[in-house]
DNA sequence: AATGCAAATACAAGTGATTTGCATTATAGG
DNA sequence: CCTATAATGCAAATCACTTGTATTTGCATT
């Protein structure tokens, strides 16, 4: 961060630090709580500016998975996606991505200069079958 | 809708006509502005309650292109994917599918029930490149 | 054509997630 | 230690969407 100029409060660590320690995805207000457990004075509005201002920045991702809230990861090095549970939200990573062998098609068929995509497989976890 | 014992009101009319004229996906805002332009007097609960009523009944999809508000278009036959430009929104229909060929390795993988999934490709159309 | 009633509507108010304005506080370079 | 200014807390606003309710309307039946 420091490299950016970007100056490290006592808030900005206890975000990082929770979502290091979580390994799922967590969405402003679990971290918010979690972060009201370590007894550290923090409010939503911060939460959420510095959340954004990590995806700006590159060191985490927003994942939406279709309920209503963003959540959030750290950023990773290994590109992933998820298959979700509808029941319980457990998820799952997936390494495949769809856009192997497929980019190329796209790009000649729609002559977009694609940038990103999203993909999310949803179902039910074992244990909620 | 008959068949369902939905009745045809003048403002269900007016939206599956907008939808049916557009060729685009359209968002809530977007089919409550166009129904006002007709002189209909509509509301917008109105338009969000027949567009819930109509995902349920399996006439309308609902899509979630990231941008925070949900887009509708008519139920289409041949199921498809979307790649959408993100300066102008545009979109561009893609007939592939990624979980082609995929779902029976990650049932086994992921030992989840799949129910559904989401694929959005996003990037800059021709126009806006 | 008139009736009756459930279904659908308009309007207003309510949610829940996220953002913003601003006065105050605190980090990091000098 | 000082100081500039970035970051915070707090309150209020916004945005997309939903809900409660009195009123209206579609339509099957007289």
């Amino acid at each position: 961060m420091k490299s950016k100029g970007i100056r490290m409060t006592a808030q900005r660590k206890v975000i990082m630090e929770i979502l290091k320690h979580s390994d799922s995805h967590l969405s402003a207000d679990e971290i918010y709580l979690k972060a009201r457990e370590r007894k550290i004075n923090i409010d939503f509005s911060t939460v959420y500016r510095n959340l954004n201002m990590m995806e700006e920045n590159g060191l985490v991702s927003k994942l939406d998975f279709g309920d209503g809230k963003r959540r959030y990861e750290l950023k990773e090095k290994h590109h992933h996606h998820h298959i979700i549970c509808v029941n319980c939200r457990k998820t799952y990573k997936l390494k495949c991505c769809p856009l192997d062998g497929l980019e190329e098609e796209l790009r000649k068929k729609s002559r977009f200069k694609i940038s990103g995509h999203k993909f999310e497989v949803y179902g039910h976890c074992p244990d909620c079958q």
